[in-house]
DNA sequence: CTCTGGCATGTTGTATACAAAATGCAACAG
DNA sequence: CTGTTGCATTTTGTATACAACATGCCAGAG
């Protein structure tokens, strides 16, 4: 699967500069509509404006940064619609790495995400939330891994940290929470038997669900005025 | 639906460098594979270095360039495979927009779909492929449009693009193209009745025919050796 | 003849300088 | 007091200069 031997990683500044914004907007540091300015981020990050001006580019292509003409970049600000029409591809992706998925699926396979399930018991028992979203990704992507197209993988991620800019680990209840541990319970099943109809269905309800919560969450941030 | 009513259009040269190279590369002026010189190219489209590099940074979002790190850019060469997956992905997508047109179309744009295929069946009647396409286009643009899903219609209309790359007009007999137009009205049919299941389940077919037809070109292509 | 090492050349990466546009403030007219 | 206009300052846009790296060629050793 993978290519050389002993690739030496060697990025480019754009690159590692985008990474590191990237970090800065998803973990909030950057707030969604913030204008960025770029002499006085270029002499934060250590890098000289054009690098930088090449990882806006990069962001912006991403969709975490807008670009106004002679205006500069801001951190996108998402509306609650905007999280809406994300979820709803977000679903017709993940119904499809399902679909994909199915075909493609080994009994090792199944093994592991057996494991990783273990694991996601654990978080939940413990209430260890942290844990908890670490597994959740780590399956989500195990899926799209199984499923074994990259342009849906890459489509996948690229959305996945759009929607992770809006923070949204906030409105997980106890029943909803458990809720979601059953599900992925069920996937993995659907999974086993090959039943890719029914992974499908349950993995697109399974982001309404976060897609709701998110969407209530929000609808509270902007009542109560939460910054 | 529209903003300012007076906007002045105005493009940076990083933007307008970006369309010209997108269109020097789906009409095939710049091969697939083809590595750019950055002064030559720089020097061909009048601009400098430094803005051009920003046009490379937006077209590698784009899936159109792969940029090597010291190496320079060149024009992506999408593999069978790749093309395989990317029409998996539209399929997905298509299928989506199918279902959330049928939630939000209003009898005008059924009309506005129906006066479409009647140009549509035109084109195919008088053996006018370009006009075919080009309708076609506009038939799935339509349909995205009244999906009302912003996130939705970026991602597809870049993922198409990126197909488009393949410049894959090619293989299209006469018994496909009956089916294709037949496949449309059987589309708009099922819209107006509202039926999003069959929408969705003929769209995704629908795909999978253009995505055989692909397939079988570039197979052709590649062991006639042509270029 | 073949392979390796080193150098010359070309190409990409980054920093900086200059140009153009936007922003904010203050002075002035009404 | 309000609104407008012009200027100073800040910020973005583009070009260019220099540094780092890659590539291709040639000489020389084996």
């Amino acid at each position: 699967m993978d290519g050389s031997p002993f690739p030496i990683v060697r990025s480019t500044l754009p690159e590692a500069a985008a990474e590191r914004l990237r970090t800065l907007i998803i973990e909030g540091t950057l707030a969604p509509g913030a204008r960025l300015n770029e002499r006085e981020l270029s002499e934060q990050l250590g890098v000289s404006r054009t690098p930088l001006r090449e990882a806006f580019r990069i962001l912006a292509g991403d969709g975490l940064l807008v670009q106004l003409p002679n205006r500069g970049a801001q951190v996108v600000a998402l509306s609650a619609e905007d999280a809406r029409h994300g979820f709803d591809v977000m679903g017709a992706l993940e119904g499809l790495a399902g679909e994909l998925a199915v075909t493609r699926v080994t009994d090792a396979d199944i093994e592991d995400l057996r494991a990783l399930q273990a694991e996601m018991e654990t978080a939940h028992a413990e209430r260890d939330l942290p844990a908890y979203y670490r597994v959740n990704r780590a399956i989500h992507d195990r899926l799209n891994a199984i499923a074994g197209n990259p342009i849906l993988t890459h489509t996948y991620r690229t959305l996945n940290t759009r929607l992770h800019a809006l923070r949204f680990r906030s409105n997980l209840n106890t029943a909803k929470w458990n809720q979601a541990v059953a599900e992925h319970r069920d996937m993995i099943a659907a999974l086993a038997v090959r039943d890719g109809a029914a992974l499908r269905d349950m993995l697109i309800r399974h982001l309404r669900a976060k897609q709701q919560a998110v969407l209530e969450t929000m609808k509270n941030e902007k009542t109560l005025g939460v910054v």
